[in-house]
DNA sequence: AAACTTATACCGACGGAACGGTCTAAATTT
DNA sequence: AAATTTAGACCGTTCCGTCGGTATAAGTTT
C-alpha cells in the first residue's frame, strides 16, 4: 500500500476512495471467493488500472484483512456496547435481542464482507496471520454465551447446553449472509427479531 | 478422468481407490478451498503422483463435481425417505427430527464435503456447470419447508415465517460444517436432537 | 497572480513464479 | 503379453506484484 498523504484534506480524500475500492474488493471476493478472485477481476470491479489499485490495497491479502477488520471491529464494539454499555438492557432476553439486531444490521451493511468472512473461515483459524480476527470472533461468542448464561442465572432462560445453543444462532445470522437480501421482504431487525423469536418460543403449539 | 476399468473386480479396486483419492481431494479443499488449493496440495495429500492424480480425477474440477454430488445424492434420498418413504413417520414434528438426524449425519460423515460446498455457495449458484447440485439443494430445502408447513396445517407447529424457520435450520446445520468434530462430545444425533428441541421448544423459562 | 516545485493519483508493460493439464513411458498387476 | 496404474518432464497460460512513467492537484516562492 503506498503512504497515505500527509495532508490532512487529501488523506480524507484518500481514506473515501480507498474505502470504495475496498467495497469493490469485498462485493468480488464475495462472489469469486478470494483465491478465484484475480487482480484482474479487482481491476474490472474498481475501473482502476492495475498500478492504481495497488496505490489502494497493497495487496491482495491486505485487502481482505482490511475487509475482515472492518467487519468485526465494528460488530464487537457495538456488540459489547449493547450488552455491557450504559445505556444497554439489563435483562438477558433483551440483551440477547439488541446484540442480535446489532449483528444482522452488520450483515445488511457488510454482507459482502460477512459471506468473505463465513467463505474464508477455515484459512482465518489456521493461518497465524489472522490471529487478530480471531479473537475478535472469539470475544464475539464470549459474549453471547455469556448472555446466555445469564439468562439461566437469572431464571429467564431454561438452557440444555449454552455453547450449542450459541452455536445454533451464531448459524442462522451468519448463514443469513448467504441469502439476506437488503431491501428485500424482511429487513435486518426483522430477520433478527424472528430468529430470537424462534430461539425463545420455538415453533410448537402450545396448549 | 480416464475409463475404469471393464473387468468388474478390477472395477470394483478402481472405484475404491477413487473414493480414496476423492476422499483425500476434499479434505483438502475443505481446508483451503476449491481455488487455493494446487494440484500440488492435492499430491501431497493423495500420496499419488501429477499423472496418477489425473487418473482418478480427470480434473480438478471434476474432482468438485464428484465430491458435491457424493454428497447431495445420499442426503436428499435418505430425507425424502425417512419423509415420505414406506416407513417414515406421520407427524410433521418426528418428520423434522429423522430429516434433521440423517442431515447432521451426513455432516458426520462428510463434513469435508459439507464444508466444501458451504465454501463454494456462491459460486454454485452463479455457474451453469452446477444446476445439478442446485436442484437438489432447492429440493431439500423444499422438502424441509413442506414438513414445517405440514405442521402447520395439522396445528401441531405455529410458524410466523416457515421459510424464514427453513432457513434459520437451515443455518444452524449447515453451518455446524465449522465446529463439529466427529467423536467429540456430542454425536450426530444430539446435536440434531439439541437443534430440533431447541426450534420446537426454545429456551424460553415456561411458567 | 504567475511561475515553479513537490506530492499525489493513476497507468500499463513487464518479470518471474506458480498454475492446471498433457503426454510418453516405465512399472506393476492380471 | 495385455491391461492397468503410476511416474515426472514438459507446455502454454495465468498469476501477483513491481516499476518507470505521466498527468493532475497542492503547496510554495516570487
Amino acid at each position: 500500500m503506498a503512504d497515505p498523504p500527509k495532508s490532512l484534506a487529501l488523506r480524507k480524500r484518500y481514506d473515501d476512495r480507498q474505502r470504495e475500492v475496498l467495497d469493490a474488493c469485498a462485493r468480488v471476493f464475495a462472489e469469486r471467493g478470494f483465491h478465484g478472485t484475480s487482480i484482474d477481476d479487482l481491476i474490472a470491479a474498481t475501473g482502476l488500472a492495475r498500478g492504481g489499485l495497488y496505490h489502494y490495497i497493497g495487496s491482495k491479502a491486505e485487502a481482505l484483512t482490511r475487509i475482515l477488520d472492518d467487519l468485526m471491529g465494528p460488530l464487537l464494539e457495538r456488540a459489547a456496547a449493547v450488552v455491557d454499555g450504559p445505556d444497554a438492557p439489563t435483562t438477558a432476553t433483551e440483551r440477547l435481542r439488541a446484540m442480535t439486531r446489532v449483528w444482522m444490521r452488520q450483515v445488511e451493511s457488510h454482507r459482502d464482507h460477512v459471506a468473505v468472512f463465513e467463505q474464508e473461515r477455515r484459512t482465518l483459524e489456521r493461518e497465524p496471520a489472522w490471529k487478530a480476527i480471531r479473537t475478535d470472533r472469539r470475544a464475539f461468542e464470549a459474549l453471547l454465551v455469556g448472555v446466555l448464561e445469564q439468562g439461566v442465572r437469572d431464571g429467564e432462560l431454561t438452557i440444555d447446553d449454552p455453547q450449542l445453543t450459541a452455536l445454533a444462532l451464531l448459524g442462522m445470522v451468519n448463514h443469513s449472509a448467504l441469502w439476506f437480501v437488503p431491501g428485500g421482504r424482511l429487513n435486518a431487525d426483522q430477520v433478527a427479531d424472528g430468529f430470537v423469536d424462534l430461539l425463545l418460543d420455538g415453533v410448537r403449539q402450545s396448549g
